[in-house]
DNA sequence: AGGCTACCTGAATGCTCGTTCAGGGTGGCG
DNA sequence: CGCCACCCTGAACGAGCATTCAGGTAGCCT
């Protein structure tokens, strides 16, 4: 019976569809907006068996997070890898953050991270491997570009740190829709900022 | 009667009470987590006498963004005010943004409306009216740092949103806590970053 | 004085969820 | 076969909360 295959044969499949529908709506309602009736409705599943797979409305929600984390970690070593030169793997930071490559986009997912970070520990636990992650990538590039030469940052480590947090700031600016902030423009601005953080000879 | 002259004499002293206590409850609750007995708690008074005040819950909050609009709006520009050249004027952002002057501080409210603005009219409109007058702040202080010859941007209008932007991102780092985050390395990472952006002369 | 209005309170109300539960199907294993 | 463990469901439960309400007090106008 077909009823009898599906749930006999993709429990797993089944957990893991509850977790992008769980991804999904927190995107568009927000973590305190989300419902589990929410989920099951994305998902098409039961309440039921999202408490059963994950015992709590909160469990649900870590274990999307931590979907999230693994997939920002593939996806981004993934796409860098397929970079040559530093130049080049910065250029794409800036894309993939605008949004124009897969997966890690969608700022507004991240704006709600940080703000469950401020009174939730597994929250602030992802929100900080993401950041750490992220800003490492971003530290190895500029230390790559030094070595070649097609960098020459003044202080390195607080280039790192200030060209991670210009695009956190553009991001808002994005994820909430500002007049004028396009994903094309945020890349456009971000670039410019790294080309005289580090000194980028034209 | 104490009582009597109380209740008779201060509504509007218990309306802008309320408001505070809403303010300090939304700073440490979230506003996910603001529940009218915790404003009722923090101002001292009944659940029923914010609901006379504001109507609803929602009213109350809002009207404490407004409140936090007014009060941006005159610190801001009587801070400003007060310092001489336009030099002196960004460095004095700098350090209000920090956290170090008075009111403007509080970085997790900042990050609490922006997420909230993702789905409230409201909310949306006065960080807009927020972000705007900063960033008209930073625009001004620009231009008149460019005509006395203290600043030379490549692109004005691209360096106010770079900077404006590079705060936000900074202050997310300080308002989560981050390791090695301080209003004091955060006003100087950000200031280290405005000499560099608008060719300040050393 | 008497009544009218503005303020204010604490208890009652009722709705919106998260979570629990009783049960039902299904595949595998003795 | 028949039992067992795993998946899964929909209905029921109950806690938490915003909002409503009936009523109380105090100043103010006539």
């Amino acid at each position: 019976m077909a009823k009898g295959s599906l749930s006999a044969k993709a429990p797993e499949e089944r957990r893991d569809r509850i977790l992008r529908a769980t991804v999904d709506v927190v995107r568009d309602r927000g973590f305190s907006g989300t419902r589990v009736a929410d989920i099951a409705e994305a998902a098409g599943t039961s309440q039921g068996l999202i408490l059963y797979h994950f015992q709590s409305l909160a469990g649900a929600l870590n274990a999307a997070l931590t979907l999230l984390e693994d997939e920002f970690y593939e996806d981004l070593d993934r796409d860098l890898r397929e970079q040559a030169g530093p130049v080049e793997r910065l250029r794409h930071m800036a894309d993939l953050a605008a949004g124009m490559g897969p997966a890690v986009g969608d700022w507004r997912l991240w704006l709600e991270l940080w703000v469950r970070a401020l009174h939730d520990d597994d929250a602030r636990a992802t929100r900080e491997s993401l950041d750490r992650r992220w800003r490492s990538a971003l530290r190895e590039v500029i230390s790559e570009g030094q070595a070649t030469g097609d960098f020459d940052p003044m202080d390195p480590e607080a280039s790192a740190i200030r060209l991670a947090s210009l695009m956190d700031g553009l991001a808002i600016q994005l994820a909430l829709g500002d007049r004028g902030m396009t994903a094309e423009r945020l890349a456009d601005l971000w670039w410019q900022g790294a080309v005289t953080e580090l000194r980028m000879p034209l």
